[in-house]
DNA sequence: GATGAATGAGTTTTCATTCAT
DNA sequence: TATGAATGAAAACTCATTCAT
């Protein structure tokens, strides 16, 4: 039996040992022997992956920005009504944010980071100025100023991250439906009446 | 001629520099060291005002809820109509985001800090639920839940978290303009057409 | 009773641990632990003295060459007599050889250390170069090349490091009358006939 | 198509490369995959023609004396003037010292190396003395203390060692040319007067 | 009150050596 | 033969905390 495994799947065991770890405890909280017991791996065997510690907190936010970007991406095709555009975005968001926050609050609040090259926050806003600005055009959504309406919406989507909220935090479908509405009528769009309890 | 200084002010330099120091580098890349020497004060000194490292994190955070809530609880009074109620919410939350944000991530965040008892979202949030459900009684405003958008609002404020924005952040008056706008639009009141540049 | 003792003293404690134990056993098999544990230390209290063990080894690079320095000068004055100079010459190079040379071989010849600037070999041969020459202006020596007899002098001072001779080394006394012999052929000087058993 | 090659090439590279790696940046600097890379080999493959890496270290130190002394013998022979004799001696450790002298400082002053059975030294210093003692018994040389006078001559080749000049180097000639003479003169030898440039 | 030298447990990092393939 | 992933003991280095002055 072997102990030996190919190096992407040890990269891979690594780097989701290291980025649990980050997010329960913080980064330097999280000792060396912390990431490699969980990784199942001995301690010498990490330098052979990553140079050191802050190597694996680069490397995982490049992870990181590689999978946000993909995400959004996926989700912008698909839809050809307004309102469906809008409601898929806040959608997408939803599940963005509900998986990658914390960890993104983690990786780049650490230790000297440039906040200014952030790629997160560039990329969704930009996609959803984008998406005002067609609508805009199109004469579906009547919005004064896009470009910051696009930045409120995007932080807007900080209600995602679980730990905004007080003891009573909303049901999911309580905050996406509410968000939806938000978002339409910030779009300036008719909203469609919705029974309360629907 | 002596060095020693009334203890309130040497403890309040040394809260000084711990919340300095801790926002721009962390609090785990902070030494106590960085702390004493940027109060300009010894190491020894340092544990006559703290139990601990971590006691001064405490100290900082109890700071800081004091000065958040007596912030917002001054901003209240003073307005009848309703919708100047709503823009005096945007105004002390701008004020208060861009002062106390970065520092209450790196506060809140540290360690096992307990997020459900962080007292900030809870107040805040709570203060805006109370004014829209006053609002939606007095049949002024028209929100489906109020609980649940209030805490939308408050989270939408991080966009006065300067580190948010990208390469081209929006003027401090723009942003304000279009959040006024859309908590106005959110709570379902008649928009007031406002000339762009009034 | 206190531990701490003034910093000239705790830093001479450690670079006389550093240098007997790197003389003994080599730089490298030389731990920090080692040092502090010879020095009556902590770990800790080492890095408030040096950066890093290799700052170590650099300080003690420097003060070799400070103490060979003054050794050497020290030894110049108080002869008038040309052979007695020369013979004056070779006590004081039996005496820095018998306690340094060691010393010198484990400093200078560590890692990437640059033999071009090793000051003692320049220190040492110019001192003989000088007197080979003014010996020579005065009449007194008979050297075709007296710039290259320093150097072939000076090395010959190798003998005085005992790990070079074999299983009968001389006794230090042979050893210096037959450098002084040496030395005096060597500078053309008339020999005084000496008893062999004088 | 195999990387198989015999036993005798792959020693002889790992022997080639820890010799190189070892006089470049000590013992100690050098790591076991330093040399594996450098001999073109696998880490494990290493340990097939050595038991550890102080293996290595102690099959050079023996191929070291191997050479030293194949090179000393093949030089003395083939003349018979004792003055010729003394010269070719010269002309040997000459070859000698360039070549190996570096090598035999790292390797014989590494760990516990025991200085007093080093083979090189009795090995040259030996032969200096049988050659004073001939040299004395026929007449030809006048030496009072040949055993002595024959480590002062093996020492002076130190010269030989590049590394013991300052930052203007005598040339190889001028540096043979010198050390004949001092040997002759050691010796006891009428000196044949050279024309400078011969 | 005030100091900063001293401590030592805890962390990161290195590397000779092993072993399954 | 040959490989190189994996190991783990040992080394370097950090820093919150103590304490004699």
């Amino acid at each position: 039996m072997s102990r030996t495994k190919p190096a992407e799947e040890r990269r891979a065991d690594l780097l989701a040992a290291g980025q649990a770890l980050f997010v329960a405890k913080g980064i330097s909280a999280t000792t060396l022997e912390d990431i490699t017991n969980r990784a199942g791996v001995s301690k010498g065997l990490f330098y052979q992956y990553f140079r050191s510690k802050d190597d694996l907190v680069f490397a995982l936010q490049e992870q990181f920005s590689d999978r946000f970007a993909e995400r959004i991406r996926d989700a912008t095709g698909g839809h050809t009504d307004w309102v469906a555009k809008l409601d898929a975005c806040v959608q997408a968001s939803f599940d963005c944010y509900r998986d990658l926050h914390d960890l993104h609050e983690v990786l780049f609040r650490h230790g000297g980071a440039d906040h200014d090259h952030d790629p997160v926050h560039a990329g969704l806003a930009l996609a959803i100025w984008e998406l005002l600005e067609a609508g805009v055009a199109a004469g579906a959504y009547q919005v004064d100023d896009p470009e910051t309406t696009a930045v409120l919406f995007y932080v807007t989507m900080h209600a995602f991250d679980s730990n905004v909220h007080g003891q009573r935090p909303p049901s999911d479908d309580r905050l996406l439906r509410a968000t939806r509405s938000l978002f339409r009528r910030g779009a300036g769009v008719a909203e469609v009446i919705v029974a309360p309890d629907s």
